[in-house]
DNA sequence: ATACGATTTTTTTTT
DNA sequence: AAAATCGTAT
């Protein structure tokens, strides 16, 4: 049973890459004896990408074939960035390897087995939007009365069903704990989410947490199918480790259940995913979960200067529940890190992009620079800013190419086209039509859910409203049309070369920019001749598009093409690290965010997200946040928590100049503030009564 | 009863 | 930017 790795690497082929000089000594151990159950604890910026990159590539050279080795990351982003790595350690692209986030993994396996669990093969993913208005079909078929007292939303309705899930609580206990104020709705709530995981199933479509608890269930009641896998994957790599649930980790357990080698990497400072059920335990308890684990410590940090990881450490020293550790630095002293308060969220804006301009003067690119930020919604004042000043700069978070309104509606007719029972998908078409709305097209969707395929459909006697025939006339006629063709570029531009095209038009009046997206959209589809995985990758990679470019008006050659300064939310930024951070919006009413805090752990995990944030910097870091802010009403606000409890000295101040203050009235604000001290309460006052509060002063 | 346009409110984080 | 709300038109 027990398998001796070395005895597998007999082969005396000469190593390509030499190990020993281009790794630290604690990378190469993992490297080398990273057989059995591993558990590295890595600090960032410890080289841990490096370590798992140089152990496949390791692993290759020593003759394992590429099928057998899977390396589970948590991003798409950092799983190709793992794959080019290996690429161009070895010379050549190691097809048929595994690689890939926990979902993506799931969904390809079980396009293989989904008819075994009582799916089609062509399964619909629905991701957060579809699920929403899924939910709201069920809220609307059990007439529920939302009215009455404040009800949670279907957003709301299935995070408590997600969470339920993923951590393995009933959705009864959920509500209780998470959900206090809703615990009185229990009934109606159950009633709910058992109407949608029904109408999902029947939908023949599948939400992101069923591609993870169905691969489960598939390992834990078929041990044939379990037993396969686990044989074929004789080498398990797992990414971030600290932000896997409990469904994830037993998924990679059974991976692992016949060769053990399971070899998983991560940092408890830096578990953020908490709210999709991440339980550090996962990682704190491997040793016991896997007994004979091997524990292996990167701890020298190899990107920040000591100023920079004086404040993360002093950072991460404040949460309790925590691993002690201190990373040491090996680069040189720089600047201490900088203290900025604005005037106003315009003026932040300014000094950011007055700053971004004066390093690119010093000679660096934009794209070693980033502004990171809690929530994707704080970047508006500094995007309005980067455009008028002309400065290029790609933007991750927020929404996504592939979510946006009029992508989705084409998707919808496709997924049409793949899934005739896909009961989301027909909902939205159908709204889109004329005379038809939510009520109308929910039973239309009942008489349809009858039929077999897409063409039985459009044979159907359906009973349609008067005020509906139209629509579902011309509705008609391009399902025909969809019925009799096969290339995903095509089907996208049937759709978006009929009456849909009517449709933007009418709608929106940046309709020439969201054709140009669909023509985008339709390029990117001719690669692909299957529908199918063009949807897979629709749902879960999004890689395309994830990233909204954004250039000065003129036309860019394709050389200057790639440097553009990035703007991420702080989640999207975790594995990535720039020359200069701006972390922004650092106020006591922003981040930590409110609502986090209202949570069990929510804190600590509001100050691992600031420990992430700050530790992405290499040479330089920026903290600024506005006194205030309001348009109608001035809000004082107060530094962040995060800023207020550093130790005095590890930052510099830097006090805006006069001309930075765009108005009289903020430059007198800031005076303001100054006699107020530290402690100034958080108030709302009119701007007229706060001028006379500044006249009294 | 239903559809739909205008208005107002509200934004955490993600696969 | 999108969702929720409200009033009017069909």
């Amino acid at each position: 049973m027990k398998e001796f790795v070395l005895q597998d690497f007999a082969s005396d082929k000469p190593f390509r890459i030499d190990y020993e000089r281009e790794l630290n000594p604690e990378q190469l151990q993992v490297v080398l004896h990273g057989d059995g159950p591993c558990l590295v604890l890595a600090g960032a910026g410890s080289g841990k990408t490096r370590a798992i990159t140089y152990r496949v590539a390791y692993l290759l050279e020593r003759g394992v074939s590429p099928e057998q080795i899977l390396l589970v990351t948590f991003t798409n982003k950092a799983s190709k960035e793992m794959l080019s790595r290996v690429e161009s350690l070895l010379g050549s692209y190691p097809t048929g390897l595994w690689g890939g986030t926990f979902h993506s993994v799931a969904n390809r396996l079980l396009r293989m087995y989904s008819t075994q669990l009582g799916y089609t093969k062509n399964f619909t993913i629905l991701d957060e939007e579809d699920a929403r208005s899924l939910i709201k079909v069920c809220i609307k078929i059990l007439n529920v009365d939302t009215g009455e007292r404040r009800f949670p939303s279907p957003g709301v309705l299935h995070a408590m069903a997600s969470y339920a899930r993923n951590s393995g609580q009933t959705l009864r206990a959920v509500v209780e704990n998470r959900y206090q104020n809703f615990y009185e709705l229990i009934g109606t709530i159950e009633q709910i989410v058992d109407l949608y995981e029904a109408r999902k199933k029947e939908a023949d479509s599948m939400d992101f947490d069923d591609l993870l608890l169905k691969l489960r269930e598939l390992l834990f009641t078929r041990d044939d199918i379990r037993q396969r896998l686990a044989e074929q994957f004789r080498y398990v790599l797992v990414d971030e480790y600290q932000d896997t649930n409990v469904v994830q980790s037993e998924i990679v357990r059974q991976f692992a259940s016949v060769h053990g080698n399971i070899l998983v990497v991560g940092d408890d400072a830096q578990s953020i995913y908490s709210f999709r059920a991440a339980q550090i335990k996962n990682i704190l308890g491997f040793p016991e979960t896997h007994p004979n684990t091997k524990t292996f410590r990167l701890t020298t940090n190899y990107r920040s200067t000591p100023e920079i990881l004086a404040v993360a450490n002093a950072t991460i020293h404040q949460n309790k529940d925590q691993f002690k550790k201190e990373l040491s630095a090996v680069r040189g002293s720089l600047d201490r890190p900088n203290l900025v308060p604005a005037g106003n969220s315009a003026q932040e804006s300014q000094f950011i992009a007055q700053r971004i301009l004066a390093l690119r003067a010093e000679g660096m690119p934009l794209s070693e620079i980033a502004v990171l930020f809690r929530a994707a919604f704080h970047s508006q004042a500094l995007e309005f800013e980067l455009m008028k000043r002309d400065i290029p700069y790609e933007y991750r978070g927020g929404m996504k190419f592939f979510e946006r309104a009029h992508i989705k509606d084409v998707i919808a007719h496709l997924r049409i086209r793949n899934n005739p029972h896909d009961e989301v998908a027909w909902m939205r078409v159908l709204s889109l039509m004329n005379g038809i709305g939510l009520v109308t097209a929910q039973k239309m969707v009942e008489q349809i859910k009858r039929a077999e395929s897409l063409d039985e459909v459009l044979s159907l006697p359906l009973k349609v409203p008067a005020r509906a025939q139209t629509g579902w006339l011309a509705l008609g006629k391009m399902l025909y049309k969809l019925s009799h063709a096969e290339m995903p570029s095509d089907l996208i531009r049937i759709v978006t070369g009929g009456d849909y095209q009517d449709y933007l038009r009418a709608e929106y009046p940046d309709f020439m920019d969201r054709l140009e997206d669909l023509e985008q959209f339709a390029i990117f589809a001719e690669g692909y001749t299957s529908l199918q995985t063009l949807l897979d990758e629709v749902s879960l990679s999004a890689d395309f598009g994830a990233v909204r470019e954004v250039d000065p008006g003129f036309s860019l050659g394709a050389a200057e093409r790639e440097d553009r300064l990035v703007l991420s939310t702080i989640h999207q930024a975790k594995g990535l690290e720039w020359d200069a951070v701006f972390v922004m919006h650092l106020c006591d009413d922003k981040f930590p965010n409110p609502r986090a805090l209202t949570e069990a752990g929510g804190l600590e995990e509001e100050r691992r997200l600031f420990y992430v944030a700050t530790t992405r910097a290499r040479k330089h870091l920026f903290f600024t946040y506005p006194i205030t802010s309001g348009y109608d009403t001035l809000q004082l606000s107060q530094p962040s928590l995060f800023l207020q409890e550093l130790p005095s000295g590890l930052l510099e101040e830097v006090r805006l100049k006069r001309s930075f203050a765009s108005t009289a009235t903020n430059d007198d604000l800031t005076i303001v503030l100054d006699h107020l001290g530290e402690r100034a309460p958080t108030v709302d006052v009119s701007r007229m009564s706060f001028l006379r509060g500044v006249e009294e002063l």
